[in-house]
RNA sequence: GGCCUGUUGGUGAAGCGGUUAACACAUAUGCCUUUCACGCAUACAUUCAUGGGUUCAAAUCCCGUACAGGUCACCA
């Protein structure tokens, strides 16, 4: 019997010989230095911060060579596809403003992007091997696997289907027929020809040189439900998707010695792998990967609710991605993560623990650069899903709220006290009168003086149409003359003398505005509000106390 | 147990044989200021997990130890 015959009696269905791919899939036309590159998730679950942070170096590194980053899906195991996984996946991506080149859900010449839809292929290259004899099929039960394995753990050796533990490696063509025939199932191996003595370099764009044993061990290519393994799938899609870098977790670096030898013997050239490292969190002091199970801020949807945009995620994962990206965009105001050049080499080797604070941080200075107009058409989207009451207030009273939010913002140093759309309110409530009668907050604690005083400034004093210079003059000069200095020197040697300082005064106005010690320049506050609702404050803010 | 990786302040992180051990976040104090914020300044690693070795010189190179992480499936 011929190896032909052999293969054909072990992979009866397959409708296209290899060759037949290699032709279909010809070798991309893409100018030189172009990368080609890929995320290949499986269909277990939303998109998370893992997820989007191992796609995120695949599409940047893609799309500035003028390559390609194409989404493919990896369901060669069906127990752990969900319903809908894939879809979910697609949508999420779509929902990020994430678009990849090519793909599944994306289009592309290269498809199917579908692994199970791949099966002719697979088993056309499985077949391949098997005339070369460089596979073979394997009928052990789990049953023999696990005695192989308990054996070799029980003598402290080396635990695999390797050399003399592969028992199916040396079965003959015809006893190997007759099990077939007697109805076993099996699965194929390949013949590995490595030599645990001997060293291989793996070459990581991120990590560096890796030296490790050479593999010799008989893996799975395919399964006994006809799919391929991870590893086969892998080396085939890759090849005839013509994959330049792989970026994947560094949990695969251990299986590397595997795909090192099936590009070898499939007579492929191998692509170039960059590992990444996790994002990790920190769990009873144990390091573990964020999990998009176990940690809320896994989820892309737990800022969204927030309204920490996608922008500011991106910007997080690309400080962590490559560590002069944030020095980089600190120096570069005006311009977008598009425009940083990132590389593998300056990748992390280790995992990066989650950083919330840091992400909040990045977040207030994203937010800082934002127009008054952005952020209002942002704050309508947001509030229109999350808080009608604030939503209609913002809708019903446009120009004031863009006023609103531009108090300390068109300037050379904006204010970053913003982290959120949800922070919005929580920072400029009071400058909405429904919002104000409404809140039930008690008043922060200040220095009062007599209601009179303050009464007067405002409907003697007080000029709206005043600006900001004359404003404080103003001020300065009425506080001086009502009970308050202006000379700290002189305050501190006579504190009794003195209501307070002027500070003191400007301190009272702002949480009779606000309720609080902390709010913006208080001349914009009082300039938007009007005298008249100033007044009511006032009377409000006495009543209280 | 085998194989692989990592260990620099509270956190991230630069550093690649000679530096006062960058930078960012956080924290604290001070200055500025009408307040808060912004900004600015200062403080926070006498030392780079640890023990040896190489060297005139080591966070940087080598070896051992400890700790942490990954991996050893018909899962990806």
């Amino acid at each position: 019997m011929t190896n032909k015959e052999f293969a054909d009696i072990l992979l009866p269905n397959v409708k296209h010989d290899w060759n037949y791919y290699e032709a279909l899939y010809p070798k991309r036309n893409l100018e030189k230095g172009a990368m080609v590159t890929r995320f290949a998730p499986s269909p277990t679950g939303f998109v998370h911060m893992g997820s989007l942070y191992t796609s995120f170096a695949a599409l940047h590194l893609a799309k500035q060579t003028n390559g390609i980053c194409y989404l493919r899906i990896e369901d060669t195991d069906g127990k752990r596809t969900i319903e809908n996984g894939i879809e979910g996946i697609i949508n999420d991506f779509k929902n990020l403003n994430i678009s990849f080149d090519e793909g599944c859900g994306f289009g592309g010449e290269y498809g199917p992007y579908i692994q199970s839809e791949r099966k002719d292929i697979y088993q056309a290259y499985a077949k391949k091997l098997i005339e070369e004899d460089l596979a073979y099929p394997c009928f052990c039960s789990s049953e023999e696997l696990n005695d192989i394995r308990n054996y070799q753990e029980h003598k402290k050796l080396r635990i695999g289907y390797y050399k003399k533990y592969a028992k199916c490696r040396d079965l003959s063509k015809e006893e190997a027929i007759n099990k077939v025939k007697n109805g076993e199932s099996f699965i194929i191996r390949f013949r590995s020809q490595g030599n645990f003595e001997n060293k291989i370099i793996l070459h990581d764009a991120i990590k560096g040189d890796i030296e490790m044993p050479e593999n010799d061990i008989d893996d799975v290519i395919i399964k006994s439900d006809g799919l391929p393994t991870y590893h086969f799938a892998h080396v085939v899609d890759d090849h005839l998707m013509h994959t330049t870098h792989v970026t994947r977790g560094d949990e695969w670096i251990s299986s590397y010695p595997k795909h090192h030898e099936l590009f070898k013997l499939l007579n492929f050239e191998e692509p170039i792998y960059a590992h990444i490292a996790p994002i990790t969190i920190k769990e009873d002091n144990t390091i573990r990967k964020l999990s998009k199970r176990k940690d809320k801020e896994a989820a892309i949807s737990y800022y969204h609710k927030l309204g920490i945009p996608t922008e500011v995620i991106n910007l997080y994962l690309a400080t962590i991605e490559n560590y002069d990206f944030e020095e980089w965009y600190t120096n570069n105001p005006t311009l977008t993560i598009d425009d940083f050049k990132f590389e593998f080499s300056k990748m992390p080797i280790g995992g990066t623990l989650f950083d919330m604070e840091k992400l909040l941080s990045i977040a207030k200075i994203y937010f800082s650069r934002m127009k008054n107009t952005k952020l209002y058409e942002r704050l309508i989207n947001y509030t229109k899903e999350y808080d009608e009451e604030f939503y209609n207030i913002l809708i019903n009273n446009k120009d004031y709220a863009l006023n609103i939010l531009n108090i300390e913002r068109d300037i050379p140093r904006p204010r970053k006290d913003i982290a959120s759309l949800s922070d919005v309110k929580k920072e400029f409530w009071y400058m909405f009168n429904d919002l104000f009668e409404k809140n039930t907050d008690s008043y922060e604690e200040v220095k009062a003086c007599e209601e009179d005083i303050v009464i007067n400034y405002i409907n003697n004093i007080y000029d709206v149409n005043a600006n900001e210079e004359e404003w404080f003059n103003k001020v300065k000069e009425f506080a001086c003359n009502n009970g308050y200095t202006s000379d700290k020197k002189e305050y501190k040697e006579n504190p009794d003398k003195y209501i307070g300082m002027v500070a003191t005064f400007c301190a009272l106005l702002r949480v009779i505005i606000c309720k609080k010690n902390m709010s913006p320049n208080i001349y914009y506050l009082l300039k938007y509000l009007g005298k008249e609702e100033i007044i009511k404050r006032i009377n409000k803010f006495y009543r209280s106390i």
